[in-house]
DNA sequence: GTCTATACGGAGATAGAC
DNA sequence: GTCTATCTCCGTATAGAC
């Protein structure tokens, strides 16, 4: 009798407002989609993990393409930007001369370690996104462009020996590349810490003496 | 008439040797894994691209892990090593107090560069293998660990004021890190040189005055 | 908003003929 | 070594009931 009655609860339909169910939609999507990529990833699945039918999840997400549409637009940017950092009253950035583009690196890096099944959804991602056929290749193959123009829109605090725009757009992309490959060790072994080898990185690509009062 | 020829011989068995059928199955199943991911291939796709049915396929493979086995054993380890760094005669290469390590990695990074397609490959099936259930995990999980021994077992030519071992090592991780990232940003917008961004990264790596007889 | 039912195709794997 | 045939299961997507 207590038997029966929980597999009724079990099947009751539960009707959600749209936003929890996104909500529920995308944290299952991340889970699963860095595991598998999105090739390795079915809509029974997502729907599985939700708790709805696979015919319930497609009435959110259209068809399997809006899905990724989901993960790619609506996560990673949407958190751990420049602003944010500006906005978190850490000493280096609220430095009356402007914000630190080293402190933002670090808090970055601090902000993605509490993230990882966010991190290796975006690394799987942008690996089998290399590929043109990838329906999410423009997103990735732009990022290092989009990136750059969020980043140059700030006023950040530089070395005055830091003189052309090519020298610290350089120093963005070498960045940005570091980062990338410390997140894929980050899944290997020995585990590491990205935190203590970003500021691995951060020495050689932020010398002293000329950043030591710039970071 | 010509019609009918040419289908039956579209259609005519053509029996090959295994090690040219093994060698046609690697080339596709290389160029496809790359596009797709490891569960975004199917055995259909890589029988097509060879010419020959799913179920010959399988009787070269054994079973899908099988042509994940030949990928991933098979190629990347097997070029672009110390040794044949050393056996290139390359100056840095021969010189009487052993080779010079930042040589081989500009050496590595120059054959890399010629070599998309497996690069390509190894980004995308080293991201998906960070989950623990990929077939491929434990590989690609110990590689820092088997490139490390690898690169430990030579005679390198090392500045003297390198003294411990864990400061060797710590370059050893940070340059397979940058690596990785810049093979990720080669995919991306606006191209980029691998061997000119190795470079940049050379200078911070393996900085002046230190290292300026030892690159 | 969520379900069931269904259409239609593709997946991996095996058996056995040639 | 390679094929055809077949098994069994899973994939996306749509229609329509509730």
């Amino acid at each position: 009798m207590a038997e029966q009655q929980i597999v009724r609860e079990a099947r009751k339909r539960v009707r959600l407002t749209p936003a929890q169910r996104t909500e529920q939609i995308l944290t299952a999507a991340t889970r699963l989609v860095a595991r598998k990529g999105y090739y390795g990833v079915s809509l029974q699945d997502v729907a599985d993990e939700v708790g709805i039918t696979q015919a319930g999840l497609l009435h959110y997400v259209r068809n399997k393409e809006g899905l990724l549409g989901l993960l790619v637009e609506q996560q990673y940017d949407r958190a751990g930007t420049p602003q944010d950092y500006i906005a978190s009253g850490d000493p280096g950035a609220v430095h009356p001369d402007g914000p630190s583009f080293p402190g933002y690196l670090r808090y970055l890096v601090a902000f993605n370690s509490t993230r990882a099944h966010l991190i290796q959804l975006y690394m799987v991602l942008g690996a089998e996104s290399a590929s043109e056929q990838h329906p999410a290749h423009a997103y990735f193959a732009d990022r290092p462009t989009s990136v750059w123009e969020l980043y140059s829109s700030i006023a950040w605090r530089l070395p005055p020996s830091i003189g052309s725009f090519d020298e610290i757009r350089h120093l963005v992309e070498m960045s940005l590349e570091a980062m990338d490959g410390i997140q894929v060790r980050m899944f290997r072994r020995p585990a590491i810490s990205i935190v203590e080898e970003w500021a691995r990185f951060e020495q050689v690509l932020f010398p002293s003496p000329v950043w030591d009062d710039y970071r």
